[in-house]
Formats: structure tokens, C-alpha cells, sequence
RNA sequence: GGACAGAUGGCCGAGCGGUUUAAGGCACCGGUCUUGAAAACCGGCAAGGGGGAAACCCCUUCGCGAGUUCGAAUCUCGCUCUGUCCGCCA
């Protein structure tokens, strides 16, 4: 959600920005809609002002005696006349917070300008894809072959675009939580969290995911819905309160299934767990002072990061372009994994920096001796998990099929150090 | 799921139709006093919004939403949440 005032003082700038969105120009029309709205408001208030002045004149007559008839005509004019300015107001309010509600975040100033991912531009490349003297399995083919990756059963149980994992496998993925969880709480200060996995339609709307984006998570016949990433719980750990300025920075970490409809994704990454219904994801939330955003955005990325670098998988860093950041970004980060298979890099990761978009939408505020306002919001992967194991899969194969275990999961495996075909 | 009780400012808590512009206390901040501290005393102390160059004025908010009324924290209805007991349950 944007600042009113911000837009009403330079609608040139606002415009702009969400041209670099590739979006019209709102800014009239909003200022067009604010500016009657507040006209009516101050009318409003102006008869309330008088009724209140009235109803104090009529409750202290009681005591001198006065004639109050007069006055309680004029409080009955007024009273129909303000219930038609209350509803005038409010419809004014609808429509303005109607077309609020939909407007995306403004990229930052160096957020490349572009129309989609051709746009993004490689931040830095760490660490060297392995080479391989055979032609490396996909993920799919490996852990089907060692029967612990199991897509038939989990068609048959829930449709497609499903994971079972098994044995070995199931233990990766239950390591990489573990692992992962550790090294933000231990190594980044991150307080871990256990969140629930229904939340509200306000902390979806809180977090920019309603009501624009409805067709992309799960409902439930409640109206509660399936959290398509701990963001939404976490970053909403904040809504409708004032944090100390002293309690800042929060950061927050939890792990959650995350549940997507993946609607208009029909027939890509049709097979393995790179795009499923369900996943697994170790979620990074930070509220930070509105000054410390883009420092802390370099931290969390920092991060998640550290995770891959402890794994040993080469990655690299992407800053995207306006057309392919998220709705409440303003500056994003993905990091993309090496996945062998496909003899590319593909996304595992994605760190934002939302500022104050997300707090004015919570009404999320903080408060010191001389400072208040909105903070900053961050979130990141710190990692998915079902890619990362993906990833660890297909980088840590062997000829014969086996996986080698990264030296940092074997504590986390049990002293597992390979897996194969026994499970 | 059933029964009962409750929801008031950062916290505790009074108020149950108009001298309440929400009493009083705690916490916090400033001052007096003190070598310093404590105590005592004096003063200050909610948020959001509208108007104004400013001083300042005004509106809204007593869980949320409707209603009754000239006037609602207070009355009516609906909802949410919390507590206690019962039932069920991992």
C-alpha cells in the first residue's frame, strides 16, 4: 500500500514507477478520488463537531431547565444529513482503497527497468558446477531408480504436481530443515518460529497475496487459507501493533509446507519437485527500520547464501528487473542453484526487500523516543527445501547412481554418507 | 460442540444513557527537594485522521460490526477472541 500524501506530492514520480512496472498511469484518478473524499470529510466532521456541541447543550439543559427544542430539530437535520455523508465517505474510502489495494510496490532506483526475466541482471556467480563423465541423472530419475522418490503414489493419493519421499530420501529433506534452521538461528540471529499453516484473508491481504492474487493460493470451505509461504504468518506476526523502536531489528525464521495452485503453469516443470502443490521452505522474515532495508536485504541474502556455500552447490545471484519482481517488492534477489540436468541455474531462492508497503498494508508500525512510522519488510527462501534436495541429488551424483552426502548433513543424516538403491 | 464469565489507554482497573473533554493506580518522562539515590510533592504522558503558514482547532477509536437515541464505554442484536467447566480428540 502507498503513501497518499507521497503520491498527491509528486504524481510524476508515481507514474513513472509504474510505468517501469509496465502499468498505466493512476495517479489522477487518485488523486482525483482522495481529494473528494477528504472534502467530504472535512464537511463531515464539521456536522459532527455541531452535533456533539448540541448534545452536550441538550444533556446540561437537563440540569438549567433550558428549552431544548430548537436544538433537537437542528440534531435531527443533522443527523440525517451526517448517517448521508458517513455513507458517502465510506463509498469514497471503498473506491479509494479499491484501487490502492491493487497497486504494486515502487521498484527501487537501481532495479534494472525491463519487461520480464531478459531484464534481470547476474549480481555474482559462486562457487564452479561440478563436471560430470556421463551424462548426470534429473533428480526424478535418480530417486526413482533408488525407490525413494515416488510421484506414482503421490499421483494416486492427490494428483499431480505431487512429491512421496522415501527412506534415505525423506531423511534429506527432514536434514535440510534441520541444517537449515540451525545456521539462521545459530550463525544469523534469526528467532525460530512455528507458525500456523491457515491464516486470515487480512494477513493475506496484509502481505500483498489478496486480493489480487487469490487464483494462486488454496481456500479453504471456511474462508481461511493455505499459507503459500510462512512469509504471510510470519511478516503478519506484526500486523495492527507498534514494536518498540529498541526491539528492532525482528528476525524470524520458520519452516512450512507451502501450499500454491500453480494455475497457469500447466506443462512446465511437469515432472520431479521443482513445482509442486505442496513444498517444503525454510522462510526468512525481517522487520527492520525503514532505513535499514537495503543493508539488511544484503544480510538476508548473505544468509541464504551461506546455506548453499555449506552445501557446496554453485549458484548465482540475480537482481530482478522491475517486470519480474513480486507485487509488494521493491528490490529482489533470487539465487538460482545449478541444477546438472539441465545444465542451468534455476531459482531456489528469493529475497525482497517490500519497505514500508507491507507495514502500511498491516497497519504495522514502530515507535521510538523521536522516530516512528512504517518499518521495512524483508523476506527470503533461506531455502526450498524439495529444490535444494532436488539440487543436492543431481550435483552429488554418481555413476552408478548413488548420491554422495554433503560432509555438513551427514550429523543431520544420522552418519549417512551415501545414498543408494538399499535406502 | 455445550454452559457460564469476560474483552476499557503501555499495564492494572473504575464507569453501566448527558457535570467522564474515560476516575484512580502502576509504569514511564520532566521538575522541586537531596552530596547522590530512594521517598514525598508538582507537572506531563494513547493512537489514527482532517483542517491550518503557525499557534492551534476539530473528527474517529472503550474487542469488531450493525441498531436504538438529540446524545452510547454504558441499552439491543450479530460476530470474533480470551478464560473456566463439560464433552470429544492428536
Amino acid at each position: 500500500m502507498h503513501d497518499v500524501k507521497r503520491i498527491r506530492e509528486n504524481p510524476q514520480a508515481f507514474d513513472d514507477a509504474m510505468a517501469s512496472r509496465n502499468l498505466p498511469a493512476v495517479s489522477s484518478v487518485i488523486i482525483d478520488v482522495d481529494a473528494e473524499r477528504r472534502e467530504v470529510l472535512s464537511e463531515l466532521q464539521k456536522m459532527q463537531s455541531r452535533r456533539n456541541e448540541i448534545a452536550g447543550l441538550i444533556g446540561r439543559s437537563a440540569h438549567s431547565g433550558a428549552d431544548v427544542a430548537e436544538l433537537e430539530r437542528e440534531a435531527l437535520s443533522l443527523k440525517a444529513n451526517i448517517s448521508l455523508l458517513e455513507k458517502k465517505e465510506a463509498d469514497l474510502s471503498g473506491k479509494l482503497n479499491e484501487i490502492m489495494s491493487i497497486i504494486p510496490n515502487i521498484p527501487r532506483p537501481d532495479v534494472p527497468i525491463g519487461p520480464d526475466e531478459s531484464a534481470n541482471k547476474c549480481v555474482r556467480v559462486v562457487g564452479k558446477p561440478p563436471e560430470f563423465d556421463f551424462p548426470p541423472k534429473a533428480h526424478y530419475d535418480l530417486g526413482e531408480a533408488m525407490g525413494t522418490v515416488d510421484f506414482r503414489s503421490a499421483a494416486k493419493i492427490a494428483g499431480s504436481r505431487f512429491t512421496i519421499l522415501r527412506g534415505k530420501v525423506a531423511l534429506l529433506e527432514r536434514a535440510l530443515k534441520n541444517f537449515m534452521l540451525d545456521v539462521h538461528t545459530r550463525e544469523f540471529g534469526y528467532e525460530e518460529i512455528s507458525v500456523p499453516f491457515l491464516v486470515s484473508s487480512e494477513c493475506m491481504y496484509g502481505t500483498g497475496q489478496l486480493p489480487k492474487f487469490s487464483e494462486d493460493s488454496f481456500q479453504t470451505t471456511d474462508g481461511r487459507w493455505l499459507i503459500p509461504t510462512s512469509e504471510v504468518p510470519l511478516s503478519n506476526m506484526v500486523r495492527d501493533m507498534t514494536v518498540p523502536l529498541s526491539k528492532l531489528p525482528l528476525r524470524m525464521t520458520a519452516c512450512s509446507p507451502c501450499f500454491r495452485s500453480e494455475a497457469g503453469a500447466a506443462g512446465r516443470d511437469n515432472r520431479g519437485m521443482i513445482r509442486n502443490h505442496q513444498f517444503h521452505k525454510v522462510e526468512l522474515v525481517s522487520v527492520v527500520h525503514p532505513d535499514k532495508g537495503e543493508e539488511e536485504l544484503e544480510r538476508m541474502t548473505g544468509a541464504a547464501e551461506t546455506i548453499l556455500k555449506k552445501l557446496g552447490l554453485a549458484y548465482r545471484v540475480m537482481l530482478l528487473s522491475t517486470g519480474d519482481m513480486g507485487f509488494s517488492a521493491e528490490k529482489t534477489y533470487d539465487i538460482e542453484v545449478w541444477i546438472p540436468s539441465e545444465n542451468t541455474y534455476r531459482e531456489i531462492s528469493s529475497c525482497s526487500l517490500c519497505g514500508q508497503f507491507q507495514a502500511r498494508r498491516m497497519s504495522a508500525r514502530y515507535k521510538g523516543d523521536s522516530d516512528k512510522g512504517f518499518p521495512a519488510t524483508l523476506n527470503g527462501s533461506g531455502l526450498a527445501v524439495g529444490r535444494t534436495a532436488a539440487a543436492v541429488l543431481e550435483n552429488y551424483q554418481l555413476v552408478n547412481g548413488n548420491v554422495i552426502v554433503p560432509e555438513v548433513l551427514i550429523p543431520y543424516m544420522n552418519g549417512t554418507k551415501e545414498l543408494d538403491k538399499n535406502g
